[in-house]
RNA sequence: GGAGAAAUGGCAGAGCGGUCUAAUGCGGCAGUCUUGAAAACUGUUGUGGGUUAUACCACCGGGGGUUCGAAUCCCUCUUUCUCCGCCA
């Protein structure tokens, strides 16, 4: 959620920015939000006013009542009793107000750094780098779907049986390399100054709302509503939610986290070839790393993550390219985000393995996730977080570009991981 | 799941209807003293709204109520602790 403080002060500067992200009504909306904050705080005025006046008149009443004057104190009473009714009226107006003015308020995107390409689809996403060789197949390579079930190592079709389409199982040396590639990824984090946690994957309403999937996008979430408790769509709600109503010292910054946890999306709508065996799932691993930072070290610490993303797809020897998302491609509560896919080969398609995105205050401020700056005031955190990695896409691209009349080559990095160097 | 107790500032802990603008202690910060540190002493020390700045307003787990007035009384929810039951 954009700080009101930043809308009235800076309001061409936002009209600006969100113009990159094609927000609709932007001139409107904001003119709305800063005539409610407006109204807000004559009411509040008004209010405050009216319970100063109340405030002294039952001092005053306790009082006369001390010295033993009661028809006095009676007097007054009457008079604190019409108080009462306008500060009701007023207070109820109030509230009004403001919940007007938040659900106007969170439908407003993230202002967008000023280095977002402006665009309105993925081809419009800028390249900026490409790396590694794509590999050439022999002639009867398969996609990945089917050399899961030709070393029966993914089963998709029991996932059905079980819990329905996008559950899959894992099975032999399939379920070892997911635990394989988890500890990988684990072990790179912490080895890269990362603290692991290991949070719920069921949250409440409030941590939903922290981070942004509520109110608005519950439909990509699965709901548990006997207890009325979200599965994760990823590790970044528990692991940001850490941080929500914290006030952290400025020493402390930054705060690098990093987690493992399976993912829930119920990912409503979509359909067709982009579902295929791994490519789009309602289950899967990921671990993603967060921090939470002084704001102006978050650019270069999104940088920093990025290339530590980068290095992890290196080590596994899978071809990739980085993509900074344009405007209309970004999430709502991204200020820049930049794109990791990986070469599919067998697809011949690149698939998105991890989003490392710069919040700057958007959740913060909504999570009240602050630092006390050197003149002791309370200062709005950075949020930053990243995938590194999620696995389904990474497992997809492994199987298919290191596949041979063999079996499929392990990278030598997962081999101490797995136990075994080739799938046969 | 059942019965009982509790929730107050960074922490501990008093307050149980009107100077609560929340005692006191510890911790933090600044100063005095010291070559420096410790100790001692002095001062300071929550969040948010609002103001040029003061005033002023809200917040004692959350929500609601009683009252002229609530940290204090009532209802409700949540959480924690103790006991019982169940259980990996």
């Amino acid at each position: 959620m954009l700080q009101i403080i930043n809308i009235r002060e800076n309001k061409e500067d936002v009209l600006k920015r969100l113009s990159i992200k094609n927000f609709k009504d932007a001139e409107t909306i904001i003119n709305d939000i800063l005539e409610l904050d407006n109204i807000r705080k004559i009411t509040q005025k008004k209010g405050d006013d009216i319970k100063a006046e109340s405030n002294s008149c039952s001092k005053q009443i306790g009082d006369l009542m001390k010295s033993g004057k009661k028809l006095e104190a009676d007097a007054l009473k009457i008079k604190t009793a019409d108080l009462k009714i306008t500060e009701k009226l007023i207070d109820d107006q109030l509230n009004q107000i403001e919940l007007k003015l938040n659900n106007l308020l969170v439908t407003v995107p993230n202002t967008p750094n000023l280095n977002v390409p402006a665009g309105k689809v993925p081809e419009d996403n800028e390249v900026i780098l490409e790396h590694g060789e794509k590999p050439t197949l022999y002639s009867n390579a398969k996609p990945h779907w089917e050399l899961t079930s030709k070393y029966d190592i993914i089963d998709f079709e029991l996932g059905v049986k079980l819990t329905g389409s996008g559950f899959p199982v894992y099975k032999g040396k399939g379920a070892r390399l997911q635990r394989a590639l988890i500890n990988f990824f684990l072990d790179r984090a912490t080895s890269n100054g990362y603290n692991e946690v290991q949070p719920p994957i069921l949250v409440n309403e409030e941590s939903g709302y922290g981070t942004g999937q509520l109110p608005d996008k519950e439909g990509q979430m699965y709901h548990a509503s006997i207890d009325n408790l979200y599965l994760i769509p990823t590790a970044e709600v528990p692991i940001t939610n850490i941080y929500r109503d914290v006030i952290l010292k400025e020493t402390d910054l930054p705060i690098k986290n990093c987690g493992y946890t399976p993912c829930f999306r119920r990912e409503a709508g979509s359909y067709g070839k982009d579902v295929r065996g791994l490519n789009r799932l309602h289950q899967f691993d990921k671990v993603e790393i967060v921090q939470i930072t002084h704001p102006n070290q978050s650019y270069k610490i999104l940088e920093d993550m990025l290339d530590y993303v980068a290095s992890l797809l290196k080590e596994l020897g899978l071809p990739f390219r980085i993509l900074k998302l344009c405007g209309g491609d970004m999430s709502f509560s991204s200020a820049l985000t930049y794109d990791l896919e990986v070469w599919s080969a067998a697809q011949s398609k690149w698939l998105e393995v991890s989003s490392v995105s710069n919040f700057e205050t958007f959740q913060t401020n909504r999570l009240k996730c602050r630092y006390k700056d050197a003149n002791g005031k309370s200062q709005l955190a950075h949020s930053l977080n990243g995938s590194a990695l999620a696995l389904p896409r990474i497992v997809a691209a492994l199987l298919e570009n290191n596949q041979s009349q063999e079996g499929i080559k392990i990278p030598d990095v997962l081999i101490p991981y797995c136990g075994f160097n080739i799938i046969d």
